[in-house]
DNA sequence: CTTGTTATGGAATGTCGTTCCATAGTTGGA
DNA sequence: TCCAACTATGGAACGACATTCCATAACAAG
């Protein structure tokens, strides 16, 4: 009666339910349905099966978004290719995180309230390999790569919940920053010029474009911090 | 039958529950049991009434918790006094968004989730203004305010997590740094020598430094990119 | 006092996550 | 081949929760 260890995978029956079956169902849920499509109703009937025998294979729900948070980062972080200097590095680094958390908005949120996730720890490694590449002062170096990383789950939170508001209102996203853009666009100029002058910006930017603009900021300010 | 609109705001009966009152005990309680720990059933019992009569003045609880935010945030931005130079502002602003987050975790969470609220609209509104009198050109001064918001999001939604993680283990929150500290320590050197060789300074390291290091490090490169 | 409106509080409803448990499948030994 | 012992299943049961419903209390105006 020990639930489900660390023991052999090897499974003892066929059509055996197994733990990555759970976490692809998942995630398959996650991309098609939001964060609150994934219920243990709609997993045990796409799984065909109760949900106590999916209890036998993880502890919890969070134990499964973390599963499934990590069972995308991970192999997609492994296969990015190296860069000629260690800022672009980054910035490609950057950009293929954004790719993701747009094409899985569900992991913004959910990387962000399991902090402590090997995803996370092995995000940081990444960024601090290049940031160490890039000559930052060792008493300076962690600062350097927390900032780099709250940015990226910062932007990725704010996605993901931008994405949540439009499901809920089952419009599309670019529909949705529409609306965002009207509703501020119509603010009073004297209470808040710099947002209603910036509203009409909301329908014409590209998200990623502002987010990369953003990471070369933050790369410049740690470059300048770094040579002076 | 018509709920209660933007209706004057008399009472008509004596001990009358108002929104006013319904938002503060709320905060009351986000600020002692956390999220979790905001339920219809404590409030109603705080309050002395059934739910019924609580729905009568809020929408539901996502729009209890977008008002229980903003109350506080908005009295709280509203007293921050002016800098000599914008880069103190901006510095003055982080700062003291830093200490509400420490201190309402809840916030954290809560204002990432809800991106359209009036609090977001005018953090970005006080940044902004500074972002101008720091002379950026005005191409980059939506991303240049965009950055330094989502860096504070970013970083309030992690404290939040911590907060909530360190709130479920029924631990402090420099315990729980302890065994993250821990955890991370004895990473093996080969495959995480950055994050393993930070670990130590989780233990000694001082939140609020490390968020005012990335505040100053993103102006930095502002200004620099600004400047060029 | 009467009537209509405003506001209340608690019961009822439906949806979750999670636990429980009877039982089926599988394996290894007698 | 049969028999335990362990592994795994599926669905019922439970408790917590947000939300809705509704009978009725409190009030204002006439």
């Amino acid at each position: 009666m020990m639930k489900r260890e660390q023991r052999e995978t090897q499974s003892r029956r066929k059509n055996a339910l197994t733990r990555e079956a759970i976490i692809e169902t998942s995630i398959a849920i996650l991309d098609r349905d939001g964060e609150k499509g994934l219920t243990f109703q709609a997993l045990s009937s796409r799984l065909e099966t109760g949900a106590g025998a999916i209890y036998w294979h993880i502890n919890d729900k969070d134990d499964l978004l973390a599963a499934a948070c990590d069972a995308v980062l991970h192999p997609a972080i492994a296969t990015i290719v190296d860069h000629e200097s260690p800022a672009h590095a980054i910035r490609g680094l950057a950009s293929s995180l954004f790719d993701l958390l747009d094409d899985h908005p569900w992991i913004g949120s959910t990387l962000t309230r399991f902090p402590t996730q090997i995803a996370m720890i092995r995000l940081l490694e990444h960024l601090g390999g290049h940031i160490r590449a890039v000559g930052v002062h060792q008493n300076q170096e962690w600062a350097a790569a927390s900032t780099l990383l709250m940015y990226m789950l910062g932007v990725g939170s704010q996605n993901a919940a931008n994405a949540q508001l439009a499901r809920e209102q089952a419009l599309e996203r670019s529909h949705f920053l529409d609306e965002v853009a009207s509703a501020w666009s119509q603010l009073s100029a004297d209470q808040y010029p710099f947002v209603q002058s910036n509203a009409e910006r909301m329908r014409t930017h590209d998200d990623r474009d502002d987010f990369l603009t953003g990471i070369d900021f933050i790369l410049k300010g740690i470059i300048a911090a770094g040579i002076r």
